[in-house]
Parts: structure tokens; sequence; C-alpha cells
DNA sequence: ACACAACTTGGAAATAGTTCCATAAAAGGT
DNA sequence: ACCTTTTATGGAACTATTTCCAAGTTGTGT
């Protein structure tokens, strides 16, 4: 259980300095010296104690990771993306769900867990309106996913674009034309925007098609399955079929496909539905989807901030994820 | 910035260890040294370094809070009272969401954060479904809070008690009676019954009133406040007045007089309703409410784990939180 | 007033790692 | 083959705290 450095190091041959440095990847160990040292280690069992790496080190290796609600779907993938890639560079994170910019003070300052981690990931769109340097007040390294700053790495999903896939894709087929958005009734400054981004992307390139989305054939939902399903219930009952639903959420898709069944209506020849985020279940449920990288998304904005962790001091960086569009049953592709 | 103990021994003229001792509450300091090393630190902004203090004192100073679901306004306000209760004792604390079951193992096994928690809070009722021994597999001492389990800790609300005081008031009222219950979607694993024993103590308390519930009295709606006005609009429009509901959370209770005042229907009079929380917002909107102090549970908890962190080994204890019934204008008391 | 117990206190040792430095070994150049 | 440079390694010093032990101080009972 309490295995230490020395024992390894004796078990290797190799003094504890060696050790050290196999620990920390360091460049300047004989392969075949590591080797034997790891080979140790794993016969022993060892696993460093953390905190006395985080005493002699300087450093907590943690990462602090804030984000406004936990308990989505999308959140839980992005969440797992983000743990999953800190966890092979040795990095813990702690959790800090955002409520509330005096929740959000709080983190930041004193003493607490967030205070002594090594960086931050917040997943956040407007930060600029939190503070109007666009600044959070730290001095450690923060990468900001799903979303962009200026300021900051920044990891984020081109949903503007995403719409436009969508629209380019139901503005080909015959019948009229819908969209369903939704709206997040959190505390207004960490509302997201990724949901209007994405009408607007559709709204464009229906523009562009020359079938101009009417202004009452949008709806807004408030982001759980019930809502979705009377939106669609409320579109299905008073349209002529075929109809054609672009849905900013898969879930806010799922209801159309369930309000759809419940009206017989045929998925895919009457109703044709586009959804947002292509989640796991959503290929089972034939539903087809603007597909979104989340856990890459998450990923990613692990090792930017490991980099600047490990020392890159370069300028802020942007990564930008395409989504694209799989075409399932519910836009009449019935493949194999 | 990098202050040390040895520092403040300098400024309050101690040695290292009397400085040590302050910050442990250690018995043996002379009230007026620790007086004096008090001031010196306060003087100097110290802050001990938390890492040291686990290697040192094999401690890690770090709760690990399990939640299933983060963002209801329950959960949000139980979590501030374990962590405002945590940190006063000067333990910080780490946030696991709780989704599936594969998650919670990942959090308790080895060398992530978790594991290097010196101990752990829960809220889940049903630990004996997830292992079959009815425990966690750790060594670290485990609190459960909004539960109850024989092998830990637990703070609970007796909540059928609760319905019970719900079931006493609306009885005495004229017109039929409602309740409106709540179903959680989540994984059942982690399903919560705390509303299922709160229609079971208000279905009690009618029965020995001698007005039975009706079984179509009773709906059931999933946890948000769209749901809740649909099945209220779904109440109110088809009863005769007047109307006596119980809503088992506050937030169905608000739904429903959002229906009422929609159907211009006077609350207290025409309309009685009784919630179930007493949230802080309930005073403002005049609602009758079964009031739960969230807060005090959470403290409970934080301090029963404090306690055996602090060496106490006895047989688990239950702190058992006692509802109450605040009346207000929603049952027809216009007080001051 | 004195012996003995109880309480305080300073400081060295311990905790489990990282890092620096001196040295040994290997590699490279002529 | 010899000198120089680079790479690899062991081990002491260091990180910021806790804890233990010995020594000093205070208190109590007779």
């Amino acid at each position: 259980m309490k295995l230490t450095i020395q024992e390894v190091a004796e078990k290797a041959g190799v003094g504890v300095g060696t050790v050290s440095r196999v620990l920390n990847n360091h460049k300047s160990v004989r392969p075949e010296t590591r080797a034997r040292v790891q080979a140790a280690m794993n016969e022993l069992g060892f696993v460093p104690n953390p905190h006395a790496r985080r005493v002699a080190g300087g450093k907590s290796y943690t990462v602090s990771i804030i984000l406004q609600v936990i308990g989505t779907e999308f959140y839980l993938r992005l969440l797992n993306g983000l743990e999953k890639t800190l966890e092979t560079h040795r990095y813990d994170s702690a959790l800090f769900p955002l409520i509330g910019r005096e929740r959000l003070e709080r983190y930041l300052n004193s003493s607490t867990l967030a205070y002594q981690s090594d960086g931050i990931v917040m997943a956040t769109h407007n930060l600029g309106e939190l503070y109007p340097d666009g600044k959070l007040p730290t001095r450690q390294p923060v990468v900001i996913v799903d979303g962009q700053n200026p300021n900051y790495d920044s990891v984020y999903l081109d949903n503007r674009f995403g719409g436009e896939l969508a629209g380019k894709a139901l503005s080909g087929f015959d019948g009229e034309i819908y969209a369903i958005s939704v709206h997040q009734d959190i505390d207004e400054v960490f509302a997201k925007t990724v949901f209007d981004e994405r009408i607007e992307g559709f709204t464009a390139a229906l523009g562009e098609a020359g079938r101009p989305l009417l202004e009452t054939h949008v709806s807004t939902v408030s982001f759980n399955l019930d809502n979705a399903r009377i939106a669609a219930r409320e579109i299905l009952e008073n349209a002529t079929m075929p109809v054609n639903i672009f849905a900013t959420a898969d879930l806010v898709a799922l209801g159309v496909l369930e309000e759809a069944a419940r009206l017989q209506l045929e998925v895919g020849r009457e109703v044709r539905v586009i959804g947002f985020d292509d989640h796991p279940w959503s290929a089972d449920r034939g539903l087809s989807s603007v597909h979104q990288p989340v856990e890459a998304m998450g990923a990613a904005a692990a090792e930017l901030l490991v980099d600047r962790l490990s020392g890159y001091d370069g300028a802020p960086r942007k990564v930008r994820f395409e989504p694209r569009l799989i075409e399932r049953a519910s836009t009449g592709h019935w493949s194999e």
C-alpha cells in the first residue's frame, strides 16, 4: 500500500532520481533503464503519492472544470472527453457547477480547491459579459471550451455552419419547413448562444436556396422532452404534410419523432427531421443529425491546457471543429 | 504569497511546532500564545499549503461529494450547506456528478481525486441496489445525506411525515383533493423515492381523516415547470371549485399557482395549494409549503463526516429532520 | 518549601516526492 | 586511439508541513 519511490528504486537497481525521471517522462533516461523501472513499478503495484508530488514539484496536478449545467447529455460527454484526456496526462479534475456569478467568484477566490488547481477549463460563451475586460480574475491558465474568447485558448464548434448544413439538406425537400429552437432558462449571464447560431445558419441557407424561413415557422422550447413534444404536436397537427423540421438539439428532434409516431405519420416521407448533436442514441432511432464530436472537443481542450501547463506560453489558440450532417431514415436515407 | 509556517513562527516569536499546533487546534497551546500566533497569521495573510499538510499529516483534507443531479434548487442548497460547513472545518470539497454506475466506479477506483479524499458524502437513496451488501467499495468514511443506510451515518428528512402534514391540513377544507407527484426520469438505479414517501404520508393522513384520496386524483409529472402547468391545467379545468392540491415539490406548486392565475381562479379560496420544500421564493409567492431545512441537512451531514474524520468510530448514526408546514396565502392564511 | 505531575514549547526527524549537481558512461570527431 | 561533448545516473538537498521527544514551565498537594 504505502510503497515509495525508494523501494521501486531498490527493486529496479537504480537511484530515486531515476525513478522520479521515469515518472515524469524526463527525456534523459535510457529506454532500457526506463523499462526496468516501469517493470518494477508494475510488479510492486506502485502508485506515486500525489500529495508528495505536489509539495515537491510545486504543481498541484489538478485542473478545475467550470461548467454551467451538468446533467445534459452534451455536458456529460464533454466532461468525459475532458476527464479522460486529463487522466492520461496524470491530471486530476475537480468540478464546479456554475450557478450564478456569486458562485463563480467564490470558486476563484480564496483557498478553495479551484484556487489550488494549476489551470481552469471553462465552458461559457460570454465571459466578456461577466467581466468587462473578458478576463477571469485569476493567474492560472484558462481554456474555453464550447465557446470563444480572444484572451484564451478556445475550442468551439461552428454552430452556424451546422445550421447551414441542415438548411441545405431540408431545402431540397418538398413541403413546408419549420425550425424548433431551444431557450435555456438559466441565469442569463451564462446563457448559451449556440442555439441561436444554429438557427441563424439554418435561416441563411434557406434564404440562399430561395426558400426563406417564415418567422411563424420557428418555435422555441425549453430544454426537455415533454416540451419538445408539445411544440412538435403543434406543428404536426396544423401543417399539411409533407413537413420538414430542423430541431436544434437531438432531444427536441426526439420529441418530433415521438409525436409523429403517435400521429401515425411516416417519418422520412411525410415528416422529415434533422436534429443536432448526433448523440449516440440518434443512430438507433434513425435520426438524421448534425454531428458534433463532443468528446473530441473535450479532449482538445484538455490538450491545450496540458500544453500550457507544460510550459507553452504563446498567443491564445483557437481550435474550430466543423460539424457534419449524418443522414439517416428521418430524412429518407434508409441505408443498409 | 509563498509564506511558510517558518515566517509565521518568527513573527510570533514561537517555534514552528507551536504554529502547527495552532493550525490544528491542538489543545496544549496557551490561549495567549494561540492568540499571538493567530494575529501573526492574519497580519501576514498566511494560508497553509494544503499539499504539504497532506504529505506530512497523511490526511488530504478533501471530501468527495457525490450527487445524482446538480442543477435543481434542492441539490444546490444542499451543496451550499455541505460546502459551507466543510469549509469552516478547513476541508475542501470536490464534486462528482453521478450519472450511471460506471461513473461511480471510476470515481471510487484508484488514483483519482475521489480516492485521495478523506471521506465521502453521498446523496443516494438506494445504495443497496447498487451494491448487494449496501456498502460502497471503499474504506473511507461515508455519510449519506437525503437518504438512509444502515451501514453509514445518515441524514434524512422524514418525507412521509411531511406528506401527513399536508394531508391533515388539506383534509380540513371543503372541496375535492388532488395530488401531483414527481417522477424522475434519471437512471433508475439512482432514482429518488422521496416523492413516493410524501404521497404515501399524504394518502395515509387523508384516509385517517375519512376523506380517502382517489387514485384518479393523483397525477405524476416530470420535474419541470412546464409539465407542472400542464398537470395543473388538467385538474383546474375539469374539477369543480373549490379544489385542494398537494404538490410534492414547490416547483410543481408554482405551476399550479400560475395556471390558477391564468384561469383567474382565486388562490386560497377556490384553489388551495400546498407545496413541498419551502424554497426561499415560496414566501414571496404566498405559497404554503412543507418546509425542509435543506442547508441544515447539508451542514449536519458535513458535521457527521468531519466527526468521523476526527477520529470518532462508533456505530452508524441517524439524524432525522422533521418537516413542518408553513401556511401562507395559498391555503387561506393571509397573515400580516 | 518541595516533590511530582501536568502542561507548554522548541526543534529535529519524518513525510514522499522533485531537482540540482557532480560524476560516470556513452557517443562523436579527428 | 584520444580528446571533447553529450547523455545518463546516483544521491544530497529541498519542498512545507506534522509529530515526536526532550526540556522547560507551571501547578498542585502536603
